[in-house]
DNA sequence: TCACCTTTTGAAAGGTATTTTCAGGGTGGT
DNA sequence: ACCACCCTGAAAATACCTTTCAAAAGGTGA
């Protein structure tokens, strides 16, 4: 059952998965965490204009067994949020907001989000992936855009403790890669849509092929779950014009892409940590002489 | 109904006045709220040894309308106390960390390091280099390893709004670009430890060529400053055996990134707006139609 | 445009959880 | 020992939550 915290991230990580009348419910639960608390789910659905049904079907999307049990993590919202954490709602950043605004609402967005993945990530669908990816013989890395920087980041990583990884740059190179793999392999698939057909196609390929699949997606509903072992959930800050949300949805992939780092290095600890070391040493020299002082 | 932080209080005063029964069910409640809000009437009765009338009871006695009520209460309560011992998770990550330890510890120092970059992030330079970009004829980002991934996103993000950015992968490729800036062009160079000669050596010649220079670095006075026009400096978390300093810039990188963006993107906004719509337009055909709903 | 199919929705039936009732049983006083 | 009182839990009654199902809405292809 989802931690209360994670509750205004998964309404708006599943938001687009939703019918108009579950988003209503979804939104007023958001909105007015305490209040929605205090009504049972007729007296739910009739502030939503919907039916009790609904308000059950909304609570089922947002991972709990039954509004019973949303109502119960809505009491526990709101008493955290009046304990004084409120989650400040920072204003969309405006076309005529000064650097310094800038700056600091851009900050304060990311930092949200960071908290939010942080919140919303299942531990264990991460702990299978880690697993997975420690014992693995060889990995690939599939994203694109934006999201193939994070998988290079992923990538990059790995390498530097041992292990054998690729991020092919392209979707062709993506897919031949994914032929070779087998069980005992592992696939990334790293998109923000769950839809990005360059991204679906080799996890699918390696899928059907018998590698374990990790996905790491906005959208846990994507079309891109079906060929996952694992699905990993990202969500995304708020958008606004200048940042859309694909594009805020980089600090999310990140996190979660330090967690599964930090997960297999723990895991592989003895190998991990002097490989790390050697790789830094190696770095050394391509560096100018340390400056005085 | 009385608030919930006052319950243990209450069980305390009103205790005397209980039946013996009513004093273990309020005793229960009150050594373990969280676990109590996990059961229904029936479980607390029998936990407690008593009815489901007895507890209805007590909840009565303590001031709610009845159990439902005081169960909200309690998990409410539950929820206040987690967050007040929440604080400080400061700790490094250890080898031996369970999981949501790491994701949590990650989270808040990677959130931590945003928070200390944008306090420290000297937005008169900032302002500089937006003027810059905004205005370069071409934009050439340098930066390898980690740092690379950055100046791709970077890179990235100009294009979509309209600019000509390059970020050469391979430090021979990166100077023989910077051979060719002059005056109005724009040179960005990425390092964390101010001093890989191989991303120093393009930003220097492009100093030298005339172009505006950027640099993007945790070490402000490092020899990179010196063919840099304006410097803007990232804080990096602290670091840890399994995290090195330099693994974890990659968030302060992206922060100055994303504000330089969103300072070009403010500031060119009339062709910025229609090119940012028109790329995420153009992005459309590459996903699968949209899930039914 | 229409016919057809799929998805969404709420009304009402069906189940649980909570509340109330009530009678048995205990306790203390005489 | 007997009575008066209150405590207690079983079971009935109610409120609340969940499920089912048929109708409505929305989309698709002819």
């Amino acid at each position: 059952m989802p931690a209360p915290g994670a509750l205004a991230a998964k309404v708006r990580t599943l938001a687009p998965s939703m019918t108009r009348s579950m988003q209503r419910v979804a939104e007023a639960v958001a909105r007015d965490p305490a209040g929605s608390a205090a009504l049972t789910v007729t007296g739910l659905a009739e502030l939503t204009g919907t039916s009790e049904a609904t308000v059950v079907r909304t609570a089922r999307l947002l991972g709990y067994p039954g509004y019973r049990d949303l109502r119960l993590a809505l009491a526990a919202l709101a008493a955290e949020q009046a304990a004084g954490r409120a989650p400040a709602v920072t204003a969309d950043i405006a076309v005529d907001d000064p650097l310094p605004a800038v700056v600091a609402k851009l900050a304060q967005e990311e930092a949200q989000c960071l908290a939010d993945t942080a919140a919303a990530l299942d531990t264990a669908q991460l702990e299978s992936a880690v697993a997975a990816l420690a014992g693995a013989r060889r990995i690939d890395v599939y994203g694109i855009g934006a999201s193939h920087l994070v998988g290079q980041d992923l990538v990059q990583k790995l390498l530097r403790i041992g292990l054998i990884a690729h991020a092919p740059a392209d979707p062709h190179l993506a897919v031949t890669n994914a032929v070779q793999l087998r069980a005992g392999d592992v696939a990334v698939a790293i998109t923000h849509s769950g839809r990005t057909t360059d991204v679906i196609e080799p996890l699918r390929v390696a899928f059907e092929h018998g590698a374990t699949t990790l996905a790491i997606t906005g959208r846990p509903d994507g079309e891109i779950a079906q060929y996952a072992d694992h699905v990993l959930t990202t969500s995304s800050a708020r958008e606004s014009e200048l940042r859309p949300a694909a594009m805020s949805s980089r600090t999310s992939q990140l996190l979660v892409v330090d967690c599964l780092f930090i997960g297999v290095a723990q895991r592989t600890y003895e190998t991990a940590a002097p490989a790390l070391s050697a790789s830094y040493e190696a770095l050394a020299h391509r560096h100018a002489p340390r400056s005085p002082r």
